[in-house]
RNA sequence: GCGUCCGUAGCUCAGCCUGGAUAGAGCAUCGGCCUUCUAAGCCGAGGGUCGCAGGUUCGAAUCCUGCCGGACGCGCCA
């Protein structure tokens, strides 16, 4: 029997008993009873509207059909500590105590592991994100699909899919030319002559010093005697002829601003494990073969003296030229041919993250795919937003390096990585975001990376002050009954919740559902923890029969806080910095 | 004109996929609470015709249709 994934953890003699139950009434074949975490906790742990939903089918009352439900669920046993019907007809129900106490207890030796969850069918999983042109610095955008894809692939990691991070490097084509014919007029700049960075070139001031270095290496400034850079000594650019020398420097123009992404990126915390380079579909002759494939099948055909691809026959508007008149390819066929690749080397999926721009291609590239016999379902896009920086109530529009946009470095500058990854994180991919500069930098608990993060340093901070070493601290299943202030259950209940939050954020490929927990989860723990400013028996280290127990919870909140901060790429400080103290040592 | 996404509290956003019980959170506002296991915090209150209009349903923020408003696409650019 498969449950559904999506549903919430309960204890499997629940689930079997209400399935059971459901049957013997006579329900039509393949119903499941869906079981929820209903909002409001006096109805209880559970609930199911099953007989809602069986009232039509039945053609009975949902009420009458909820109190049979009831009287048939083993109250007493499997967990079950109370089942009720209220409302139209829904049945709510009240778990045993010892389900929240064992998994509570569960939480600490988990260590790591907590969170993570097998998948019902392992992928193999090819998240491809970023993937900008190697022809200027990462902006904002940038920064939030970085922040999203390594987000998305972690929380396949953790349900049980192998995944690989990758980036696609546009190091071909017309963009690339245009990149060296920019840097080439910088260059003449610098030597003095009156040339203008082409039209549609790259006008940001970026690349004068890319240029000043690229003439440094190439020795074009050096002194007489002065030893040229180690191994791959420069070509003078002189003896080669000018489109060879255009594409010399395209090709390290781009490597420099490659890895100045790779760096931003770095610090970012984001590491790919690919970097795969467009003009290596070409080198290895990947795209002829598609190309004499697609018009062998038919699937391509020759119109006008450009190759056309029958991407309207799978539901494309029209068709798309995949090679121009004058020879060239277009940038489709190299994102057909990248795809195909990914699927020969063995992935299942696809996951591409796109900037909001690109949402147009989704439906032409699904159907390059299956016009090139690829099920299109291997591709599954997420499209990021536009992100606009507000601060004071305007949006910064401008950089002071790349001119027309905020770079991702200036924004990390400001925020440093932590928060700027969390920002990013907690909406949305498919809503614009504002992302709001002044709460970024307060550095209260306003803010909503401080207060998870203030949170997770007050569990670690408890059991400093008790010299106890919280790794080795198991506390055992019997002693957790002593907890029994309302706040105190609220927040093992919201622990408790966690794997099953990572699980719908992996099957929704939505990071912010992960915020959103760990937000309400801190929220409950300040709660209960400030309790012990008002009452200090209700503390955690007060002497008592509650003491044991508290320090178990205050343990397994600090590993579910721990595990959430890593899980989206953040840090779990022990211990927060605060101003004030530094100001009055 | 066509396509995709968005429209929910003063602001930023969840909830929509999978229809159900008084529509939620944070910020902002107002009121209460500090000789603290760090009060840069905690507790409480007010605040919403769920863009509009129809339809389906016992029941619609949620599904369907139309309209209004906004963003982005609609190249033999990438």
């Amino acid at each position: 029997m498969t449950t559904p994934e999506y549903e919430v953890s309960a204890p499997d003699g629940l689930r079997r008993a209400l399935r059971d139950a459901v049957d013997q009434l006579g329900a039509p074949d393949g119903f499941t009873p869906h079981l929820e975490r209903p909002g409001d906790p006096s109805h209880g742990d559970l609930t199911t509207n099953a007989a809602l939903v069986l009232a039509g089918p039945l053609r009975r009352p949902p009420r009458e059909i909820a109190m049979e439900l009831a009287d048939m669920l083993p109250t007493g046993q499997s967990g079950i500590a109370a089942v009720e019907v209220a409302g139209p007809g829904f049945l709510n129900i009240r778990l045993d105590d010892d389900v929240l106490w064992e998994g509570l207890a569960g939480v600490v030796p988990a260590g790591s592991d907590w969170g993570r969850s097998a998948a019902a069918s392992s992928e193999r999983v090819n998240v491809e994100f970023v993937s900008a042109n190697p022809t200027g610095p990462l902006h904002v955008a940038h920064g939030r699909g970085a922040a999203i894809g390594d987000a998305v692939a972690s929380l396949l990691e953790w349900t049980g899919h192998s995944v690989e991070r990758e980036y696609y490097v546009n190091d071909a084509g017309r963009q690339i030319e245009l990149l060296g014919r920019s840097v080439d007029a910088r260059m003449r700049q610098a030597r003095g002559e009156t040339v203008e960075v082409p039209e549609g070139g790259y006008q940001g001031e970026y690349l004068s010093a890319v240029a000043s270095r690229i003439a440094a290496e190439s020795g074009e400034n050096s002194r007489p005697g002065t030893e040229s850079p180690a191994g791959n000594a420069a070509e003078p650019a002189e003896s080669l002829g000018d489109s060879g020398r255009i594409a010399d420097l395209a090709a390290r123009a781009a490597a420099i601003l490659r890895d100045e992404q790779a760096d931003d990126l770095d610090r970012f915390g984001v590491r790919f494990d690919n970097w795969f380079a467009e003009s290596r579909l070409f080198e290895g002759g990947e795209v002829p073969e598609l190309l004499a494939r697609l018009e062998l099948s038919g699937s391509a055909y020759r119109d006008d003296e450009a190759l056309w691809l029958r991407t309207s026959d799978f539901g494309d508007e029209k068709d798309r030229v995949l090679v121009k008149r004058d020879g060239s390819h277009t940038y489709f066929v190299s994102d057909i041919a990248y795809h195909i690749d990914k699927r020969t080397r063995q992935f299942d999926r696809s996951i591409d993250v796109w900037g909001a721009d690109h949402h147009g291609h989704v439906l032409r590239m699904r159907a390059a795919l299956e016009a090139a016999g690829v099920d299109p379902e291997f591709l599954e896009v997420i499209i990021i937003q536009l992100v606009t920086v507000m601060r004071g109530g305007e949006e910064v529009k401008m950089s002071k390096r790349a001119g027309t946009f905020v770079t991702l470095r200036e924004l990390l500058d400001e925020t440093g990585p932590d928060v700027a990854r969390y920002f990013f994180l907690m909406r949305r991919a498919e809503v614009p975001m504002a992302f709001d500069l002044d709460l970024a930098l307060d550095t209260s608990e306003k803010n909503p990376v401080y207060k998870v993060q203030y949170a997770h340093a007050r569990m670690c901070r408890i059991f400093e002050r008790a010299d106890l070493d919280p790794d080795r601290h198991a506390v055992p299943m019997r002693e957790f009954a002593a907890l029994e202030l309302p706040s105190e259950r609220e927040v093992a209940k919201a622990v408790l919740r966690f794997p099953e939050v990572v699980a719908s954020a992996a099957r929704a490929r939505a990071p912010y559902q992960v915020c959103q927990y760990l937000e309400q989860l801190a929220g409950a723990v300040n709660g209960w923890y400030h309790e012990g400013n008002l009452d200090p028996e209700k503390r955690v280290l007060a002497e008592g029969p509650a003491r044991e127990a508290r320090l178990g919870l205050a343990n397994a909140v600090r590993v579910t806080l721990r595990q959430g901060l890593r899980l989206l790429g953040l840090s779990a400080p022990e211990r927060m910095i605060r101003e004030l103290e530094e100001e009055g040592a």
